[in-house]
DNA sequence: AACCGTTATGACATCGGTGTCATGACATCG
DNA sequence: CGATGTCATGACACCGATGTCATAACGGTT
């Protein structure tokens, strides 16, 4: 590998002068910099960040803590497109010239000290922890030294963090039912100790409220567990029941579940969405867009999380905090209407629309 | 941030002692070495390995560059589930007390001589490059100083590579298929030029050579197009003239493609499994477990693709070649049997079954 | 007692960049 | 014409580890 030293010597200049045309922190003559830019590619020069990072204390490197990457399998409810959490933010970081460190907690928290530590050793101008779903965390180990921005989740202490917006986008979701018509409104929700499921039935509630439909509970119910042990059967048993309070349409608390209920539905000789409308949440590409017919859902916003988690941090290391910039951040998704909701009026010509709505 | 020489000198002793209770590389005293220890705990110092590796060379990284997190919305056909990739890899990788470095193509091939680059600067040990899809790749610039691993994509050059056993996968569940009594079996593939069609074109062809059934070339037809555009009516198109040819069994080239099999046959009141059986590829959980009934598949070993490359690239770091080690390792994957594909004999009580075959 | 081998430790140089300061060549100004 | 300022460049130390070599203490041999 060739040396900063060897670059000097070839252009017959220090090395001083090299580092300067390299970082162009101070002038350089045009004549000079052309000798060293040819010596750069003659010997196919690339800067060791070990030395640089040594001497200025800036390595270039951001630490990503996830349980995206290994934990699919077990967090199966979370699946995968939390990836596009490491997307968003990978696009911004690597925007900022900075290269993505990414480690990777085994979706167990035990494992989080011992990755924090690798981290410091690499000298990671800041930390992203991303958790697989919604939820608080506890962060036994302090990191102090550099700033850290949660991602997906937030703690007691306060530290900086972006989140979904579960409670504005199911408001979304379900006033464009009742706009479209809908009244009684089926929904099987999450496990209701997740932190989404709570704050989803919220916002289910607000559009009712808002539009004068008053909630019927019958038309709530669990309609999964947080281990996979017999959800099928749960599930059964809670679409059976809210059948019996007989909706226009079903939400269903993520795609997945939607899927599901989609077989249910045909099993029973119900047809989507002339007899029942579904909805889901996630706005799963893979799933909502290849099920026949189409399925609205609300986009759980992933990418945009990780872009503006990115972009805290980034703030944050360079120390531009905007004013007033809020510790937590929600952002919103947009909610994706497919031809699995029907509109109930006589209008019925739009009933084939595919298209979304902000 | 404290360095070495402060844990030196808390501790009476001199820095190149510290360093030896860290490494552990020369015999040290007990009381020092306790001496040492309680100073590094004090302290909570960690060792720089910007420093470390300047002096040694090593600086316990490995690259990856993938398209896999910012592609996934181009190439919809890869999906996600190439992100198990990353995951395999990640766990050898941290296994061997290496941390992985990941950088994004976008998709684009031009940014890739870039990320190069940035390893190079970052002195990774090695690089991993992986492909969205099976296929063969050629890389511009050279990356000589270090070893470079391919996955799930493979060069004219002999660089090392892991690959899906397409073939043998595909083999493996039109074999079980005419074992279990079908021998009308359609086959939506592909499109032709990619890579996995005819590999897994070969295996539906020898599995029938093997078990004296003939092919009825009407059976196989191309059921997507490379881009998005129109795939829907191709499908629909597709499917229609397997259907004239009379199958008892409809494998499809992917999962989202049997999933849209999945609606397009129940709108004909074709019921699943009973009056047409079906499977899919990739055993992609998120929609195979899901789908009712659940969709038979064979997967695509892309964690253990992932595990077998990292694994490679570590021997090729140190220098341990296996003997006879081939440029080119082909991982296969089980075919997980679900509801979706009927027995078709006197015996139905195996019909509800629910097992993986390896 | 002189010699040797092992154990335990430290002094010092070195990896490859960059921050600091000094220096020389010119141009500009009062 | 001397003073001042700007531009261009180099000398040198330093970041924080570790490899090399030297050294000291100690126990056992001949």
């Amino acid at each position: 590998m060739a040396t900063i030293y060897d670059v000097a010597k070839i252009a017959g200049v220090s090395p001083k002068t090299v580092s300067r045309v390299m970082n162009g922190d101070a002038p350089v003559n045009a004549k000079t910099r052309e000798a060293v830019e040819s010596a750069i590619a003659a010997l196919n020069y690339v800067p060791s960040s070990a030395a640089r990072t040594m001497r200025s204390q800036r390595s270039g490197l951001i630490g990503m803590i996830t349980g995206a990457i290994s934990s699919s399998h077990q967090f199966e409810d979370a699946g995968l497109p939390e990836i596009y959490l490491v997307q968003g933010a990978q696009r911004v970081i690597a925007h900022s010239n900075r290269t993505l460190l990414i480690a990777d907690s085994g979706g167990h928290a035990d494992g989080v000290p011992a990755l924090l530590q690798t981290f410091r050793e690499h000298q990671v101008e800041g930390v992203l922890f991303v958790a697989e779903y919604h939820r608080e965390v506890r962060l036994t180990e302090g990191w102090k030294d550099r700033p850290m921005v949660l991602v997906n989740c937030f703690d007691r202490q306060g530290t900086p963090c972006v989140l979904p917006d579960d409670e504005g986008a199911q408001f979304a979701l379900v006033d464009g039912l009742i706009k479209r018509g809908h009244s009684r409104i089926g929904y099987l929700t999450l496990p209701e100790q997740y932190v989404a499921c709570t704050l989803r039935v919220d916002g289910y509630r607000r559009a009712h409220r808002e539009n004068g439909v008053p909630v019927d509970d019958q038309l709530l119910q669990v309609g999964a567990l947080p281990s996979a042990t017999n959800e099928f059967d749960l599930l059964w048993d809670a679409l059976d029941r809210v059948l019996r309070a007989e909706p226009t349409v079903i939400c269903c608390a993520n795609d997945k579940m939607a899927m599901r209920v989609y077989g249910l539905l045909r099993e029973r000789g119900v047809s989507i969405p002339q007899q029942m409308s579904v909805a889901g949440y996630d706005d799963y590409r893979m799933i909502a867009e290849h099920l026949h017919p189409g399925l609205t859902s609300a986009e759980l916003p992933y990418a945009a999380m990780g872009a503006r988690a990115a972009d805290k941090l980034l703030r944050l290391i360079s120390g531009t905090t905007k004013p007033n910039e809020p510790e937590c951040e929600l952002v919103s998704g947009p909610v994706a209407w497919r031809e699995s909701v029907r509109t109930r009026d006589a209008n019925v010509t739009s009933l084939h629309q595919r298209r979304r709505e902000p």
